[in-house]
DNA sequence: GAAGTTTCTCTACAACTGCATGGAAATTAT
DNA sequence: ATAATTTCCATGCAGTTGTAGAGAAACTTC
C-alpha cells in the first residue's frame, strides 16, 4: 500500500559503484549522482542514509563480488590459481579489470584524509580478505608440495597484495584495464619460479 | 622598493607539498592552507596562480627532488642501484618513503577524474623519468654483463614502475613508511636471480 | 618625510555542497 | 471512491568553496 519506487535497487547500486569507481568519492557531488544512477535524493538519504551510506553500499557489494568470484578461487585453488587471479587483473571482460583502477584502492588513497572509520573498516576487510586467500592458496601449495618447503608464505602473500594495488594504481593512471600487465608478468614469474617440478 | 613577503618562498613551498601530500588536493581547502603553510590567499593567488598553480609548484618542486636525488643514481649507477632504490621506498629517513605515499600517485589517483591536463603531464613525467631510470640502469647491466643478456629490459622497467606505485599505496594505506617491504623483497629478490655470477 | 610600490588583511560574492522540508503523485487496502 | 502509506520532486538552507576587490600596512627611493 505504498507509492511503487521508481528505480531497480539492484540495478541502481551497480550504476552507483561505477560512479563512484570512475568518479570518486569527493569529486561526485548529490545532484550528478542522480542524474548518473537514476536515484533521487530522497531515496539516498531514506534508503541509503545519505551519500555517505550510499558509497558503504556500493564499498559492500564491490568487495562481496569480489571475494565471492575472484577470491574465493584461489582460496580454494591450487597453487597456479594465485597467476590466473593476477592475470585476470588486466585481462578484457574481468570483472577485477577496469581501466578506473580498483574502487577499494581509490578508496584507500582518497580516504586516508576522511578518517571515517566504516569506510577504513571496509578497505582493511577487503585486504585482509585478499591477503588471506593468497596465504592459504600458497600453504596448500606447499602442503601438496607444489612449491618449495622453504617458502615463507606470509611476506609473499603481504608482498602480492601490494602489488595488486600497483596493477590496480597504474590501470587507472593509464586510464587502459592492461596498463599493469608487465608487473603481472613479473610475479607470474616469480611464482613459476617457486614451482617444484 | 616594497613590503617585504611576510615568508620564505622555499620553506613556504616545502611545507605546500606536505600539506597536499598528506591531505590530497580537493580535501585541503585554501582557509586550511594558509594556516597549515603560514601562506596568505593574496600570495597564493599572486605568486602561484591560485590554488592549481600552487599545486602544479608543489608537483614540480616534488619531482624535481625525486629525479636528482633518487632518479638520478639509477640512472647512474650499477644493477644493484634499482635494488637500493626500492628499498629506499621503506626505508626511515628516506625522501622517498613516507607514511602518506607518495605525492604523485595520490595525485593520479584523485586526479584521474579532474582531467587537468597540467596536472596529467606533471604526473605523467614522472613516472616517464623513473621507467626511463630504470631502462637505462638496465640496458647498462646488460652492456656491463652483470646481468643475463636475455632479458628483454622494457618489461622490467614498466613493471617496476607499477610495482613502486603498488609500495606507495600500501604505505599510505597502512600510514606507515614501511608497509609495502614485502613487494620490495619479492622485487629485489627477482632482481638477484637475473644477476650472472 | 613624501611619493611610489608591493604585500597583507578583511570583506564579499557567486557557486556549490549535503541535507532537510512540504506538498504532489502513485499505489494498495478498505 | 476514500483513506492510508510510501515515494517523488521542487525548493530552500546553512555551510563551504575558490576567487576577487578595497583599503591598510610596510618597505624603498627620491
Amino acid at each position: 500500500m505504498a507509492r511503487p519506487k521508481s528505480y531497480n535497487v539492484e540495478e541502481v547500486v551497480e550504476r552507483v559503484v561505477h560512479a563512484f569507481w570512475q568518479h570518486g568519492y569527493q569529486a561526485l557531488g548529490l545532484r550528478e549522482l542522480e542524474h548518473l544512477t537514476g536515484l533521487n535524493q530522497f531515496a539516498i538519504r531514506s534508503e541509503f542514509g545519505g551519500k555517505e551510506g550510499l558509497y558503504l553500499t556500493a564499498l559492500e557489494l564491490y568487495t562481496e563480488a569480489a571475494i565471492s568470484h575472484a577470491m574465493q578461487p584461489v582460496r580454494d585453488g591450487r597453487f597456479l590459481q594465485i597467476s590466473v587471479f593476477l592475470r585476470s587483473l588486466v585481462t578484457d571482460g574481468s570483472m577485477t579489470s577496469s581501466k578506473y583502477g580498483c574502487l577499494i584502492v581509490n578508496t584507500g588513497i582518497e580516504n586516508a584524509r576522511v578518517g571515517s572509520t566504516r569506510l577504513e573498516e571496509a578497505v582493511r576487510r577487503y585486504w585482509h580478505e585478499l591477503e588471506s586467500s593468497f596465504l592459504v592458496c600458497l600453504q596448500n601449495a606447499i602442503e601438496a608440495e607444489e612449491i618449495d618447503p622453504d617458502i615463507d608464505p606470509e611476506p609473499i602473500a603481504k608482498g602480492l597484495v601490494s602489488a595488486v594495488m600497483g596493477v590496480h594504481a597504474q590501470n587507472r593512471l593509464d586510464q587502459k584495464n592492461d596498463a599493469g600487465k608487465q608487473l603481472v608478468e613479473i610475479l607470474c614469474g616469480q611464482l613459476k619460479s617457486m614451482e617444484l617440478s
